[in-house]
DNA sequence: GCCAACGTTGGC
DNA sequence: GCCAACGTTGGC
């Protein structure tokens, strides 16, 4: 199992529209950057995400799990580009933002902080569990 | 195949 | 709203 962080404008996608889906999920489409197509060809069934609201918020708002894995984009004709479906699992109960992130140790290695353009990235289980406990993500 | 130009993203 | 960083595109 590996985990995941999703980067989403939330004027253009939001946790409420992700959570507005429900189990059916949805088409993390639109992505046009080759780094950010290979991690989601890599991504299997139930793997475990952050969705992080970019812009205004700046904060890791929910969790998500991957519910299709890689599949060409529905939103273009073109081959290159593959996505995965992913659905809602519940919000943090306290959200982690990206200052909280930069503030703590062990973190600043992140590509959300090195990175911050990229726009799926991987998580380690350490920096899982970090940002779980920060956020009171309970088991 | 290189590299300059351009567009986009996202933090501040 | 600005600007820096980065990735992609296209001309050569």
């Amino acid at each position: 199992m590996r985990y995941w962080l999703f980067k989403s404008e939330p004027s253009e996608w939001s946790w409420a529209d992700q959570v507005a889906k429900g189990e059916d999920g949805e088409e993390w489409d639109g992505v046009r950057n080759y780094q950010a197509r290979n991690f989601m060809r890599e991504m299997k069934l139930g793997d475990l995400g952050f969705f992080y609201h970019s812009q205004k918020d700046k904060e890791i708002v929910g969790v998500v799990r991957i519910c299709a894995e890689a599949h060409p984009d529905s939103t273009t004709d073109d081959e290159r580009w593959d996505c995965v479906d992913i659905e809602a699992v519940a919000p943090m109960p306290k959200s982690v933002t990206l200052a909280d992130i930069k503030a703590h140790e062990g973190l600043q290695d992140m590509p959300l902080v090195k990175s911050p353009r990229l726009s799926v990235q991987p998580v380690t289980k350490e920096q899982w569990d970090t940002i779980c406990e920060m956020g009171r993500y309970g088991k």
